[in-house]
RNA sequence: GGCGACGUACCCAAGUGGCUAAGGGAGAAGUCUGCAAAACUUUCAUUCGGCGGUUCGAAUCCGCCCGUCGCCUCCA
């Protein structure tokens, strides 16, 4: 058995993974500001980090996965003076702010438990730990590390000679920069937020040791991070493009405050396209996840993300789409019908065929979380079983090929919501559609088409597919409906 | 301007020094079949953006060039 690597974008390598504690493993990712429903964007961001959390649990690490809810909005367009973005849907609407982020992170929660992401272990929110977030500024005052101006506190990047190690940047270069603006509170441009202080007119407000205010964009990061995981934890993911500042700084803050190391592995997945283009706001092509499920299944929006690398991008078109949802469907056409099979309490894998299969599908997992290769690895097992259909006689391999495809398929990818392998109606939709394949038959086996073309083309547009095969007819529930 | 990633068939996408360059989609031909669907078989890159170099040997390493994208500002 392989051992698994992971890239770290601190030494951008490929390292062994190695957990800094061996009762579990540790991990971070950062979750979504809730001022809107989710898009693509997250979709890819929290199906990556979903499978890294499925095959660390797999794979015996016994992860602890937190993430946060950031429901202090942080700001509207310039960095430091815009509004806060849920302040300002808070006037659209008239409505409380926290009425509002409550209601995006039950959205939230509702898109990613359809694409079938597993919750993570703790989903703090980031108004619940102002007092953990005020401490923390407190201490880096303490060391000298942060001061406070006008009512604000801000980090002096100064202090922190490390700053600029994980996104490759030099702090005289990022002087050089066209867009740091002078800010009068800050003893230095680089300087970033830890507290701010609340204009009169500002909505969400706290009180702490500097006036009223409100927390700065990196700091619940760090306190939450701390708080549920300890002050040197394994894994901390996140998109891209939070590298810098966001991450910067959440070392930054979080190593000067304790003296120690913050994160072992950063792991950082790549960007959503849409027909080639970023998608973001001003280009207005957000795409939001749940649009794109009255459309398609979100079995196929799963798959597709887990057709290319997390670190690859990936561009969403409906080319794509469709491909992903014929893939998918090739895929199920076989699976779908082992998951029935009896598995008589199996639970292991014994057969050396299936061994070897999972094995090289644990290879590619442990190769950075290699889903494209994975796949790959059931298409070949697919293949493997269409060519050969007299191994399916084997009453060892009935057992066992579920239990295989159970873990691979469902388990670590994922592609098997509960609803496909076994529970929900399932059981008496069978004992239906076996009855009305039963009386078909009779029908065909009279030459009486008319009839038995129409219970096909009845079932077909209500969903259900029927299909006519050498040793009878069988049925399945269409991808796309 | 600075930092970084990438460029593999019609589309998507693995492979990063050495057997015949995975896999999926689309296309083509055939088998099966009341029709349909599915499945199966065969076919589909002498070649990995271009040009040089290193090497017995490179898609894989090095250099240059061309192109695409991201970050540097809130963003998954």
């Amino acid at each position: 058995m392989s051992e698994l690597t992971v890239f770290n974008t601190l030494t951008r390598k490929l390292e062994k993974f190695e957990p800094v504690k061996p009762d579990r493993v540790r991990m971070y990712v950062c979750g979504p500001t809730v001022y809107g429903d989710s898009h693509l964007g997250h979709a890819k961001s929290y199906i990556s980090f979903d499978l890294v959390n499925r095959w660390l649990k797999v794979s015996g690490f016994n992860p602890l996965y937190v993430q946060n809810i950031t429901d202090v909005g942080h700001l509207v367009g310039d960095a430091e003076e815009g509004e806060d973005k849920i302040q300002k849907l808070s006037k659209e609407t008239a409505s409380e702010p926290m009425a509002i982020a409550e209601g995006f992170t039950r959205s939230y929660f509702e898109d990613m438990d359809r694409l079938n992401i597993l919750r993570p272990h703790i989903s703090p929110r980031a108004t619940g730990h102002i007092p953990e977030q005020i401490e923390m500024i407190q201490n880096l005052i303490a060391k000298g590390i942060a001061y406070e101006s006008n009512g604000s506190v801000y980090f002096d990047v100064k202090k922190f000679p490390g700053y600029g190690k994980l996104s490759g940047r030099k702090t005289d270069e990022l002087l050089e920069g066209v867009r740091v603006e002078i800010h009068e509170d800050k003893k230095n441009p680089l300087d970033f937020a830890l507290w701010k202080k609340a204009e009169p007119n500002h909505l969400m407000r706290w009180n702490s040791p500097w006036g009223v205010g409100f927390p700065g964009w990196h700091i619940e990061c760090s306190a939450m991070s701390m708080k549920y995981l300890g002050e040197s934890f394994d894994i901390h993911g996140g998109g891209l493009e939070n590298q810098f500042p966001h991450h910067e700084c959440e070392i930054a803050q979080s190593e000067a405050a304790t003296g120690k190391p913050f994160v072992k592995y950063w792991l950082h997945n790549n960007m959503v396209t849409v027909n080639g283009e970023k998608m973001g706001k001003s280009k207005g092509n957000f795409i939001l996840v749940k649009d794109l499920v009255k459309t398609y299944d979100p079995m196929v929006i799963r798959f597709l993300v887990l057709s290319s690398h997390y670190r690859s991008p990936i561009d969403f078109s409906a080319e794509g789409l469709t491909s992903a949802q014929n893939g998918y469907e090739r895929l199920m056409n076989v699976v779908g019908p082992i998951l029935k099979f009896e598995t008589a309490g199996r639970n292991e894998l014994t057969l050396p065929a299936i061994r070897n299969w999972f094995m090289e599908f644990s290879e590619a997992m442990n190769d950075d979380f290699n889903s494209p290769r994975a796949l790959a690895v059931l298409f070949n097992v697919v293949k493997a079983l269409n060519t050969n259909p007299e191994y399916l006689v084997d009453p060892a391999v009935r057992e066992e090929l579920p239990v295989f495809f159970k873990l691979t398929a469902g388990e670590v990818l994922g592609l098997l919501p509960e609803t496909r392998s076994g529970k929900s109606f399932e059981k008496e939709l069978e004992t239906a559609m076996n009855l009305i394949l039963e009386l078909r038959t009779g029908f065909r086996q009279e030459k009486n088409w008319a009839k038995s073309d129409l219970i096909r083309d009845r079932l077909t547009a209500g969903g259900l597919l029927i299909e006519d095969g050498k040793e009878g007819s069988r049925w399945k529930i269409k991808t796309n409906s």
